[in-house]
Formats: structure tokens, C-alpha cells, sequence
DNA sequence: CTTGTGTCCTGTAGGC
DNA sequence: TGCCTACAGGACACAA
């Protein structure tokens, strides 16, 4: 659910709630969230007591810095979210909680426990669960994510545009919303193949691309009728509201033909069949 | 290496 | 109303 822009919206709000505070207890109330390590155990000493130097943000994944130059590593995949909440307050689908004093304490909430959290040491080095970080791509809307980098990308690949938009080592924190949104910007059909287009085509992607994930930032990401994604105050994104494609199945796009959508690589895909060449 | 498919989970919407 | 199926914003393993 979350990607790139709620994300970095979370990362955003959690900064001023967390850092300086000390993790002064660790609950872990289902097993298979942690991927690393192993024991949940392990995984709470290795937090526990630590304070919170920094709040970063890799792709869609979250850090938390600590002081002791460890890491706690989230990922939200589809339904995760974190709540700031009283320690007192209990949540439903609660899946990890770190007390964070003051009687406040940061609670991992994920209905569908595909999320995951991490523990990681000062090495620097990422363990084969966190294959995905270690070779994730630049930045998107740095300035090492650059139009010739893109190209070099799609160059001579087969597979749809979208696929790999979606393909965290080319795009990484670009998920469902914003690839349809960034295709529909760009005129590209996400179904064309990557190698197909042409040096405009590629260079206007890649301007699209990095200007919707820059406005989904500006409106602090997208909330959806089902969507479980919400900041850490409770509080919804503003960015649904400025959605061209994104389910608006059998909607008019403004040029007045209707919004199609269709299946790329398993993903629900939307599209205007007008717009998009 | 590239590409396509299945799997992990659970809640919910929609069809019958 | 109630049951059943398909699907959901992600990522990875695996087979061909």
C-alpha cells in the first residue's frame, strides 16, 4: 500500500515524535513479522534501550537510526501502518510495539502480516533477507536517478514499461498507484514494451515519474476508500483526490474517453486508452 | 540473465 | 442474510 510518498509522509510526521526518544521496551505480539534476526528475542535487545537518532527512508522501506549505530528496519507492504499512540491504547491487528516513554509508544499495525521489521547491527552489512535494500536503486527523485539512467534501464528489455517501473532495482519506491500515474503523465500505454519506446517517450517518463512522486509527496500520499493507509497521527493523505488513472476504472479521463483498466505482471492497471500511445 | 507465475497473509467487496 | 470467490497499494522464490 504505502509507497514512496507515504512513506516519506511517515517518515516526515514520525521525525518529530520519535527522535531523541529511547525504546525502552520491545513487544512482539506475532512471530513472523521479524525478519531479522531470527529470534524475536534478538530482535528486541537489539533495540530495546536504544535512543532514535534519525528517521530515514530507502524506497519504501523506513529506518529508524539508533544510537548505538544499529537499525530498525520497517516495511509496510500492503497493510501495514504505525501508529503513535498512549501506551494504554490498544490497537487492533497489532503486530509490534516499542515504548517509547512518556507513556507514549509506536505500535507496527498489519491486518494481513506481510510487513515486516528488522534489526540490524552497525556492520553496514544488510543480511539475504534485505537482499532487496542492498541492491535497490537510486533515489527517484534524486538527482542520481537521471533520465540516461532510466534509459539505460529499458534498454533492449522486452518486458512492459510498467514491470519495470514496479522493479525496485530501477524504480525503487514507485509501487501500483504511482507507475499507472506516472505512465498516464508521461502518454505511455504501460503495457508497451520497455525496449520500445522512444528517447522522448523515456525522457518524458522520466520527468513524469518524478514529478508525481514529488506531488504525492506535496499532498502527503494517497488514501484510498480501502486503503489502511493513514500517518502515524491518525491523520489521511490528500493525494486520491488528484488521481488521473488510479481507480477510476470505467471513469472519463478528461479527454473524455473512459479510463481502462487491464492486468500487467499480476497488477490491476489503469489506463486511458487516448492519452496513452 | 530475462520473464512469467505462484505464494505469503487476512479482510473485504461483490456475486449469487 | 449468508456463503463463496476474487482481489488488494509488495516482494520474493522458483521454473522455464
Amino acid at each position: 500500500m504505502p509507497e514512496l510518498p507515504e512513506v516519506e509522509t511517515i517518515r516526515r510526521r514520525l521525525s518529530a515524535v520519535v527522535i531523541g526518544r529511547r525504546i525502552t521496551a520491545v513487544r512482539v505480539q506475532r512471530a513472523d513479522i521479524v525478519g531479522f534476526p531470527t529470534s524475536i528475542r534478538a530482535f528486541a535487545s537489539r533495540v530495546r534501550g536504544k535512543t532514535v537518532t534519525a528517521v530515514l527512508r530507502r524506497g519504501k522501506y523506513l529506518i529508524l537510526q539508533l544510537d548505538n549505530g544499529g537499525q530498525l528496519v520497517i516495511h509496510l507492504r500492503l497493510s501495514g501502518h504505525l501508529a503513535v499512540t498512549r501506551s494504554s491504547h490498544r490497537l487492533s491487528f497489532e503486530r509490534a510495539r516499542f515504548e517509547l516513554g512518556d507513556g507514549l509508544a509506536l505500535v507496527f499495525v498489519e491486518p494481513r502480516a506481510l510487513g515486516r521489521i528488522y534489526a540490524l547491527e552497525a556492520t553496514g552489512q544488510y543480511p539475504s533477507v534485505l537482499t532487496g535494500l542492498a541492491k535497490m536503486g537510486p533515489e527517484p527523485i534524486s538527482g542520481s536517478f537521471t533520465a540516461e539512467f532510466l534509459a539505460a534501464k529499458l534498454r533492449g528489455r522486452r518486458t512492459a514499461v510498467k514491470t519495470l517501473l514496479l522493479d525496485q532495482r530501477v524504480c525503487c519506491g514507485v509501487g501500483n498507484i504511482y507507475s499507472d500515474e506516472a505512465l498516464f503523465r508521461a502518454g505511455v500505454r504501460p503495457d508497451r514494451r520497455a525496449g520500445s519506446l522512444s528517447r522522448t517517450e523515456v525522457v518524458r517518463l522520466w520527468r513524469s515519474l518524478r514529478q508525481v512522486l514529488r506531488d504525492g509527496i506535496r499532498w502527503c500520499g494517497t488514501t484510498m476508500r480501502d486503503s489502511r493507509y493513514v500517518l502515524p497521527d491518525g491523520a489521511t493523505g490528500g493525494f486520491q483526490h488528484r488521481l488521473r488513472v488510479f481507480g477510476r476504472t470505467d471513469e472519463p479521463c478528461r479527454c473524455g474517453s473512459t479510463i481502462q483498466r487491464g492486468r500487467i505482471g499480476g497488477r490491476s492497471t489503469h489506463f486511458c486508452p487516448s492519452c496513452q500511445a
